[in-house]
Parts: C-alpha cells; sequence; structure tokens
DNA sequence: TACACGTGGTA
DNA sequence: TTACCAAGTGT
C-alpha cells in the first residue's frame, strides 16, 4: 500500500463547453492520426510503430521532458536509460548519484521525486508501474499530464494528457481568446472531448507533435496542417495570437558573492545545499546568502567566507544566470589555500549542514554541479564547465 | 489560487 | 540583450 501521502484527488469536472459532434471528432481525429503516421517524429523514448511501449521508458521520458525541450532530456534521457535500464535498478541507486546525473536538466524536484517513484514503484507496486490514470497520478512527481500521457501511449487508456501543446493546438481550433492561465479549465475540457479508445496513445503524440513542428507558438504552419479548414483560429487569422497569456510579473534581481576556495591541487570547497527550495539537496560552492537591492560590498561579503575574511581576492566580471522567477548577479571571490589552512577550514567546519568537504578537479562532474555552480566555478578558471554530461 | 521551481535556445 | 518559451508538479 502506499504510504502516507494522500491520494491525491482528480481534476474536478471542467466547465461545461459545448459537446463535440461525434462525426466531426472523428473526422480530426483520423485526419490527425494520418498525418501523424506519415510524419512521425523519431524520438529516443519512442517505441517503433506497432510496438508496445515500455512504461519505464515512457515515464522516464515524460518527467524529463517537463517544461524542457526534447533537444535537452535527449541525452539525459538515453544516460539514465543505460545506468539504469529498469526501474527496479533506478530504485536501488543511490540518491545523489541520480541527483548528480541529473545536474544541468535543472527543476530538481524532478530528480528527487524521479527517484522516490521509481522506490514508491519498486517497493508498492512490486516493481511495475500502475496502469490506471488514477493509480500513477498517485506517484510522486507524477501529476495530470504525465498521469495521463504514460495511461494513454504506454497502457492504451483512453484519456488525453494536456500539455502546453496540446493547450495551444485546442485554443486554436476552438479559437479560445481567454488568456491563459484562466482558459485551462476550458482547454481541458475541448481536449478530453478528444477521447478514444482507437489508438489513444499515438493520438496523444500527435497532438503533442502537431502543436511541437507546425502548431508553433509563433508562426505556425496554418497551410501544412492536418486541420486546415477545421480550424476556427485560421478562418478568422489569429492563430499567431493565440493562446493569449496574461502578462508576467518583473523579474527581481538577487545579488550574491560566491566563494571559490582552492586546496593545493586545486580541490575545490563544496557543500550539499538543504533538502527542499532552489536547488535542493544539489552541490553548491559556499556564498553570501542571495539576496535582493543592494550587491554585496567586498568587506561586508567577506563576513560570510570560508575561514574568515582574508586571504580573498575579488576576481573582476559578474556572472549573470536567469532563474525563473529572479535574476542572479553574482560575483566570485577567489582564495587558494595551503594545505594547513585546507586543514584548518576542515575542522573549523567539522559537522556543519551540507557537509563541506573538498572535491578533485577531475571529480567535479561525479559531484554533478547545477548550471549556476558549475558557471560561478568557471568564472574563477577552475575545471571548467563539463562538456556534455558529467559521466 | 498563485507562486516556486532551472536551463538553454530562439527572435 | 531582453523576453519568451518547452511534453508541469508541489505546496
Amino acid at each position: 500500500m502506499p504510504r502516507g501521502r494522500p491520494p491525491k484527488t482528480r481534476i474536478a469536472a471542467g466547465p461545461a463547453v459545448p459537446p463535440i459532434d461525434p462525426a466531426r471528432r472523428d473526422r480530426l481525429r483520423m485526419r490527425l492520426l494520418h498525418w501523424y503516421d506519415h510524419n512521425r517524429r523519431v524520438l529516443p523514448w519512442r517505441a517503433a510503430p506497432g510496438e508496445t511501449a515500455d512504461p519505464y521508458a515512457v515515464w522516464l521520458s515524460e518527467i524529463m521532458l517537463q517544461q524542457t525541450t526534447v533537444a535537452a532530456a535527449g541525452p539525459y534521457f538515453r544516460a539514465f536509460l543505460d545506468r539504469w535500464p529498469r526501474v527496479t535498478d533506478l530504485a536501488a541507486a543511490p540518491r545523489e548519484e541520480v541527483l548528480a546525473r541529473w545536474a544541468g536538466l535543472g527543476y530538481y524536484a524532478r530528480a528527487r521525486n524521479l527517484h522516490a517513484c521509481a522506490q514508491a514503484v519498486a517497493a508498492d507496486h512490486g516493481g511495475r508501474f500502475p496502469d490506471t490514470e488514477a493509480g500513477l497520478l498517485d506517484l510522486p512527481g507524477v501529476g495530470p499530464y504525465t498521469a495521463a500521457a504514460v495511461a494513454a501511449i504506454a497502457f492504451d487508456r483512453p484519456t488525453v494528457p494536456v500539455d502546453g501543446n496540446v493547450e495551444r493546438v485546442t485554443a486554436r481550433l476552438y479559437a479560445v481568446t481567454t488568456p491563459l492561465p484562466d482558459a485551462k479549465p476550458e482547454l481541458r475540457a475541448r481536449a478530453a472531448q478528444f477521447a478514444h479508445d482507437y489508438r489513444p496513445g499515438d493520438f496523444a503524440q500527435a497532438m503533442m507533435d502537431l502543436g511541437a513542428t507546425l502548431c508553433t507558438p509563433r508562426r505556425p504552419a496554418c497551410h501544412r496542417c492536418p486541420w486546415t479548414g477545421e480550424c476556427a483560429a485560421e478562418a478568422r487569422e489569429i492563430a499567431d495570437d493565440l493562446p493569449a497569456r496574461l502578462p508576467k510579473g518583473e523579474r527581481p534581481v538577487r545579488h550574491a558573492v560566491a566563494f571559490v576556495a582552492l586546496a593545493p591541487g586545486d580541490a575545490l570547497r563544496i557543500r550539499t545545499r538543504p533538502e527542499g527550495g532552489l536547488l535542493g539537496a544539489m552541490t553548491e560552492v559556499p556564498a553570501t546568502p542571495w539576496r535582493e537591492g543592494a550587491p554585496w560590498d567586498e568587506a561586508e561579503a567577506l563576513a560570510h567566507a570560508p575561514l574568515g575574511p582574508t586571504g580573498w581576492r575579488m576576481l573582476p566580471g559578474t556572472v549573470v544566470h536567469v532563474f525563473t522567477h529572479f535574476r542572479l548577479e553574482a560575483r566570485v571571490m577567489l582564495r587558494r589555500m595551503t594545505r594547513a589552512e585546507a586543514a584548518a577550514l576542515d575542522a573549523a567546519e567539522a559537522g556543519e549542514a551540507g557537509d563541506p568537504r573538498w572535491c578533485k578537479p577531475e571529480h567535479l562532474g561525479v559531484a554533478g554541479l547545477p548550471s549556476v555552480m558549475a558557471k560561478l566555478v568557471e568564472h574563477a578558471g577552475v575545471g571548467g564547465r563539463q562538456q556534455g554530461l558529467p559521466f
């Protein structure tokens, strides 16, 4: 039985939308599937036509693809599947290795939930993924979209996963001018009307392929669309303006000073961030707090420096890294320590949270630095960012 | 419900 | 360079 975690409630029924004419529904479905059969993209996680998709591979790909481009996820998907061919392998892996191999992909809660989900499948479901949408939804890191996607693609369940592509395609098909995110309930309800027992997995992937290749955010190729002549936005020539979105807020700036401490042999001082929140459980270099408002004064920053304020040199330049909801502008301070100083730092920080430690440059890849940390370290001229995957 | 949560590519 | 965007989930 699932432990502790309360079951996630299903999305309540959306707003009443006019029922779709079954004949039109079937016509649109068949046109899209026909187009898909002739324009199907070859993707690393996609089973060959007629072959059964591996639920583990489908799930792994869907987690990696959340808010992430196909190009970015592809190499990670191959590496994970190669390293952990079955979900029970992933469940048995040390979490720190899973996090390290995820480094660079972003949204690190996904990696923590990925591991927790694999362990739940192994421990609570006999190593097999639940084959229903509701069962999948109760897994950590699996929300309404992913539950529907895995159910349709891996288990032929007649459900329509709604991602950003499907929202856009549906908004245009019905010329829904309500801005996102307010339009989400209506778009979900509209999309759900396409649910059908015939090739539900292919239909789901076809909708996403359509959004990714023709019904694109900008300058959609309506003249090549399998639904040309059926689309309300095309008829009104407003496809390029849909879906509308509420204006986004300002992105505040946070300032920090990072401390790159090097022991003889260029071993780098690193530690593990706290479990939750930004970059949770990932590797970092020591730094001042990341604060809004004024940049750090050098003397002020040095109060946070490992082993005290002496011996540090402020490097020229600023590292800029843009997160979803703020921009980080960081300076970097560098200090080379003697063997005695390095030992003194170990003594001073023994037992501190985050297990402060030294990492040889050749082991940085194994530690798995998030991109922002890799940028800071590279700015100090240490190691440099790993090219591609760190393993 | 609204916000937190990464990163890299594109115009 | 800024702004937007990409197969969303958790709180």
